[in-house]
Order: C-alpha cells, then sequence, then structure tokens
DNA sequence: ATAAACCTTAAAGTGAACTCTAAGTCAATG
DNA sequence: CATTGACTTAGAGTTCACTTTAAGGTTTAT
C-alpha cells in the first residue's frame, strides 16, 4: 500500500493529477484508510503504470478513460479493447516514422546552421 | 505568390491558423495585394515548413515565434539560433527513445491481449 | 451589376489537461 | 495537547493552440 505522496515519487504525477485521473475514471476509486486518505495498491500502480504508456504515447485521457473502464467490465469487452491497443499501436508506429522524417529536418538545419556560424566566426575573427 | 487559400491546400493549416501565426510572430509579416490580400512568398512557404517541422516534434509556438523572431534579427543571432536547434534536436531524440519503449510495452500488452483473446473464444466456443 | 465566394480585423470562445484555491480533516511530533 | 504539515473535497482558474464570431471589404463568374 502507498499514500499518495510514495505514488507521486515513483510515477511523476503530482497528487492533483492523481486525484483528478480518478475522478476522470482512469483509475477505479482507490481504497481509503480509516481517516479517509488514499492507499494504492499493486494494482493500481500496475494500471498506473499503463495509463502513463498510453498518455505518452499520445492517447487522449478520454480514450484512456475509455480503455480502463472496459477493462473494468471483464472479458466480454476482450475484443474492443485488443481492437484499442492494434489501433493504437499503429498510431504510435505513424508517429514514430513521422517523427524520424522531421528529426532528419532538424538535424540538416542544425547542420546547416553550425556551418553559417563557423563561417561567420571566421569572418568575425579576420 | 500564393494565396492564403492556396498555403492552406499546401500546408494543411487552415486560413485561421496562418493568420493566427502571423499575428504570433511565427512569421514576419506577410506581403499584401493592392486590395489587401496576404500574398506568401516561396520564402514564406520555406519558414512555414519549418514552422510546421518544429511544432510537429514538439516545440512550442513561443518557442518557435523566439527562434524566428532570431532568424529575422541576421548573423549576429546565429549561435543563439544553432544553440536552440542543438537542444531541440536532443529533446527529440530522447522523446523518441522514450516512445519506443512505450511502443515496445504497447506491442507486449496487445500481443498478451490478442492470446486472452483467443483463448476466451475458444472457451466461448467449448 | 450583383451574387457568391473569399478576404479582412479584433476579440471572444473552446477543449484538453491540468493546476490552484479555500475550507476543512487527519496524523505525527515536541 | 497543540501545532505543523499532509491529506480531503468541490469547484474555479490557467495555459496552449487553436477556432469561431461578427461585421464588413474584395474578387470573380454570370
Amino acid at each position: 500500500m502507498y499514500t499518495i505522496r510514495e505514488v507521486c515519487e515513483k510515477t511523476g504525477l503530482t497528487a492533483h493529477t492523481l486525484r483528478y485521473y480518478e475522478k476522470e475514471k482512469l483509475l477505479p476509486s482507490v481504497g481509503r484508510s480509516a481517516g479517509g486518505f488514499r492507499q494504492y495498491t499493486d494494482e493500481d500502480m500496475e494500471t498506473l503504470g499503463m495509463i502513463c504508456c498510453l498518455k505518452n504515447t499520445g492517447m487522449s485521457l478520454q480514450e484512456i478513460a475509455q480503455f480502463m473502464t472496459l477493462a473494468r467490465e471483464g472479458d466480454s469487452t476482450l475484443e474492443a479493447r485488443c481492437e484499442m491497443l492494434r489501433k493504437h499501436r499503429e498510431a504510435v508506429l505513424g508517429r514514430m516514422e513521422e517523427m524520424q522524417r522531421y528529426l532528419d529536418k532538424v538535424t540538416w538545419k542544425y547542420n546547416f546552421y553550425s556551418k553559417r556560424l563557423a563561417e561567420y566566426r571566421q569572418k568575425q575573427g579576420e
């Protein structure tokens, strides 16, 4: 069991964000201590890992909430979830190819600027 | 010379967005026809290409505006621009490595779900 | 010459994802 | 047992990147 503070440290999310994710149904309702404090289980941590993975590959919180809601409904939603992951994986692959192309352009520009800068310094030194 | 419409078609940006970018100093002030309509030059198109490249690799519009403003100030800002590109390139590389790690996780999850789905269907069929 | 399509502006509105505030409760330490 | 600091809530506010609106001027086709 982890306190919200410990979960913040482990995930890099703020306490505000964790409560927000719970409100938005990304996480199931987290268990509470006698005093009403949140107590995150290892399973919650697993779910959070998946949330971060999906979020950081560009899935919207809304879609993540949808996925997580399906996950809580059991095996009858396996097909729908499988399909969501398939599509998402395709999207990520496409995004990475695009990024690679843009990266090449950034690299080219950087090299171009480096050369121009060297020339400029040459001229200044004369 | 291109009308705003032609530029929209070439870049995939809307006319609203193009005017917005100009207002935010991403583009220099674009030339106008007698009637006051924007006329984009090939140089403007080049700049737009760079803007899209930087934007699509995660640079904020604010930073792009900064970069473009420096570019208009001439060679004395070469060093600053070079440094911006170097840092941005690093960030993009880091982002891509992260994406790759997350992609592996998504792929793993997808395969896991596919297997579970096959098992589930097996059971249903019995 | 007039209608339809396209252009202009400033400014308000939108949606996503937080982020902060206020007012109060709980837990650990001197 | 009181104080300090972490936790609770609902709800308002912020930032980014557009996106739409309102009110009007321009161009092109008939």
